[in-house]
DNA sequence: CGAAAAAATTGACGCGGATCAAGAAAATGG
DNA sequence: CCATTTTCTTGATCCGCGTCAATTTTTTCG
């Protein structure tokens, strides 16, 4: 568990030099939390911005309802909670590992001081931006697909356009994630594979060809 | 048509210094257009930021049938396109302005220059982390809330919560903002006003207190 | 291994809001 | 000011997906 070569793969560092990511990995604060730990809770104090090395990560919103309304899942390499570096002191969302995962936090004032030196300022502000992109699509998404296009894109996302995939996460789950109930995505996946597009079995997911070019 | 006056309105330039004030005055191209105008498309290369000083636009995506899925709604003070300056060079989304407008534009190496003063900065940070607040709550909103609740949250937003709205854009365009057809917008005011809670009448919106904490 | 809990499936049904179509009202522009 | 276009309203109909309930299957763990 080298926390070095943690940051060494995680996309969102890839530009920085050397010596910063050294200097990163004292700061950081490396954990291991089993699958369904709550990592913070919307509304939470909080000062730590994180980074997943490993696993998958569920960031959502309690509807007044009480429903859970996925934001977004988080895969490895990416970062979280860093709203709550500059604005408010409080996540917005609640965070919840949707497997075993493996994570570094980074505190405020150690990532105020990172901020200083420009290639990793710029970095910071590259991927603010490119989470803004990412939540406006989301957007458009969620208006305006139905339930099997919005499965296609969640999968083209989190693992792209392959022909087997390997799911960690159960069908409840993804059903959340696609803003859909597990009837609905159970149907679906019936359907599907009555189309002979996909099949999920145990843990795999196979995708035809003719399923990522689907109407 | 006092630039520096219009900066020093802006509520994303609150906390800047005088000085800096000046100087980004002088960076500024204002410029002030008819109602209807498209201010840039979706993947159109474009490099200026953009400060909305009066009026409305608003930024949506075309879904893959053509309909507008609008992100969000721009009020004066707000500032928008900030997107392209480091990321992509495409903006990500269509603008258009709903009312007449006036902008400033800001190219992006002017604002490049500026990033590098840290309480310009900071504040750059700070704006795309508000940006990024906003979008999941629109995200939540639209994923788990009624077409009344969407209103509601809109108006609120957009207004404040005033008894009389004088509103300057028209039933159909107020219809896609809060992601909804004109048809169900009539039929929710149809049904607002006979639950005397809320009537438009002309440019003007009367809302009772009861609507603002309507079930 | 076997019991209890959790996840997944299946069917019946209902609802919010989209769509389509037609007509009324309002805005626009010569 | 009138003619044309655009916006708004109203009714009828439809559909995707949620809800509820009942099983079935799978997982968990003593």
């Amino acid at each position: 568990m080298d926390i070095y070569r943690a940051l060494d793969h995680a996309r969102f560092f890839e530009g920085i030099t050397r010596a910063s990511k050294e200097a990163l990995a004292k700061f950081c604060m490396p954990s291991q939390r089993p699958k369904n730990t709550l990592l913070f809770r919307e509304g939470e104090p909080g000062e730590a911005m994180h980074l997943l090395v490993g696993g998958r990560i569920s960031l959502y919103k309690l509807s007044p309802d009480g429903r859970e309304i996925v934001i977004k899942v988080i895969k490895p390499g990416e970062v979280f909670a860093e709203v709550i570096l500059f604005e408010r002191k409080f996540y917005p969302v609640t965070a919840v590992a949707l497997t075993d995962i493996f994570v570094l936090k980074l505190l405020r004032r150690d990532l105020l001081d990172l901020l200083r030196q420009e290639d990793f300022r710029n970095d910071f502000i590259a991927m603010l931006l490119r989470k803004q992109r990412y939540l406006t699509e989301r957007i458009q998404q969620l208006v305006s697909q139905d339930v099997e296009q919005r499965l296609r894109a969640f999968l083209l996302e989190q693992y792209g356009e392959k022909k087997e995939i390997n799911i960690e996460i159960n069908k409840k789950q993804l059903a959340a994630a696609i803003g859909a109930t597990p009837e609905t995505l159970s149907r679906l996946l019936q359907d599907l594979k009555r189309r002979r597009l996909l099949t999920w079995k145990q843990k795999v997911i196979s995708a035809e060809p003719g399923f990522w070019r689907a109407v």
